[in-house]
DNA sequence: TCTGGGGTCCTAGGACCC
DNA sequence: TCTGGGGTCCTAGGACCC
């Protein structure tokens, strides 16, 4: 343990979709432009550029209603496989750079560079405006960083310099530069809790700073806790380098309802085919098998069963569709997905496995391969 | 012209076991 | 005589993030 301080950046890339667009095509620099799903159907915006948000378009928004917004909007279809083969480079290219580097997201990177002080001449912030620089001339990616003491604090310091800012938030200054800030700033304060905060007169990180933890428990419960050391500027300053994911999804809103069951039966065995296949590559079995449904009017239900540990598409089907069949009242669906958590790895079990399994895991990958070949159409797995 | 998709984490109740 | 208490797993729903 030692007393001193940490120096932790934060890396943010900004309106990211939409920079991997212009580097693609030049012509949409300086010009209001969104990647993001179609606006004649239900599709919304991922991301904006900030001459797009200048108008009140935000992510998350309809596209239709960004359009109205402004109307010489340019909307782009997003790439995504791209957008995550360049995320991944820029992330390696900073592990050339930093000594210890997290992917928080697609698009954000945290830097511990506590004791570096001496590689980058004493001056960090010296060192992270050229890492900007690098940032945009390797990657043609315009990015903004902070530096602080904590994750949290770095990561909302980010946002008040957003874009192509520089913050340096100097050790012993963390509660004076959190105190104008409004409460909803803070990560994991959203909409419904920053309600809740405001209905309390609560609407700045100064007016949580006069609060005791009790207080702030007794406003929004256990996670108040947490809440309270980010509001004195504490929080976490451990990065973490390796990441397990714990589940594989897949869902898709229809540009129209579907009415009937045999029509939902088709699309939830596209999806599953997808999630296996995912399951799969990472050589992985799933013990738990989650169907979601949305109706017309955006009521939303699950239904979950926990099976004997499978990859295998027409298992995951089968108990797929029996909980499809709890869940489904008749009435006009809009979003139907699949969800796979609880996995095993396939080689602690193997001895598990017959011949039979063997053949069969065989055959599941043979069809794995056609379909990144041909297409998903290509082939579909029958009944075992 | 309402409201994507892929994730994580938390809560709360019931079942079940000792 | 009604009625323990802790632990864990499972399920459903929801908040939140990018």
């Amino acid at each position: 343990m030692t007393d001193r301080p940490k120096q932790i950046a934060h890396l943010d890339l900004d309106c990211f979709y939409v920079s991997v667009e212009r580097i693609k095509d030049p012509s949409l620099c300086g010009k209001p432009v969104v990647v993001g799903g179609s606006p004649q159907g239900r599709g919304v915006v991922a991301s904006a550029s900030y001459e797009a948000r200048a108008f009140g378009v935000r992510s998350a928004m309809s596209a239709a209603q960004a359009l109205r917004l402004c109307p010489r909007l340019i909307l782009v279809r997003g790439h995504h496989h791209e957008y995550g083969e360049i995320s991944d480079r820029l992330c390696e290219r900073l592990q050339e750079l930093a000594p210890v580097v997290e992917r928080a997201s697609i698009d954000e990177f945290y830097l511990d560079l506590t004791g570096c002080e001496g590689l980058y001449k004493k001056d960090l912030v010296g060192f992270l405006r050229n890492l900007q620089q690098l940032v945009l001339s390797e990657f043609q990616l315009p990015c903004s960083i902070a530096l602080a003491t904590t994750k949290t604090l770095a990561k909302i310091a980010v946002a008040t310099v957003k874009p192509s800012g520089l913050c340096h938030v100097p050790p012993g200054t963390e509660e004076e530069f959190l105190a104008p800030l409004p409460i909803g700033v803070i990560p994991g304060v959203g909409t419904k809790t920053e309600a809740r905060l405001v209905a309390r007169g609560i609407r700045t990180i100064r007016d949580m700073q006069r609060l005791s933890m009790d207080d702030v428990t007794t406003l929004i419960g256990a996670h108040g806790v947490w809440l309270y050391d980010v509001a004195h500027g504490r929080g976490s300053e451990e990065l973490i380098t390796q990441w397990t994911r714990k589940s594989i999804s897949r869902e898709e809103t229809f540009s129209h309802d579907l009415l009937t069951l045999p029509e939902l039966e088709h699309e939830l065995h596209l999806l599953v085919e997808d999630v296996c296949g995912t399951l799969r590559g990472k050589e992985w079995r799933t013990q738990t098998v989650q169907v979601k449904i949305r109706y017309h009017d955006f009521s939303t239900h699950t239904a979950a069963r926990t099976i004997e540990e499978t990859n295998d598409d027409p298992v995951v089907f089968r108990a797929a569709c029996e909980l499809l069949r709890h869940l489904y009242t008749g009435r006009p669906v809009r979003l139907l997905g699949v969800h796979l958590s609880n996995f095993t790895t396939g080689e602690q079990l193997s001895f598990r496995f017959s011949d039979r399994d063997e053949h069969r895991e065989r055959m599941l990958k043979a069809v794995d391969v056609l379909r990144a070949k041909f297409g998903e159409d290509v082939i579909h797995v029958g009944h075992a």
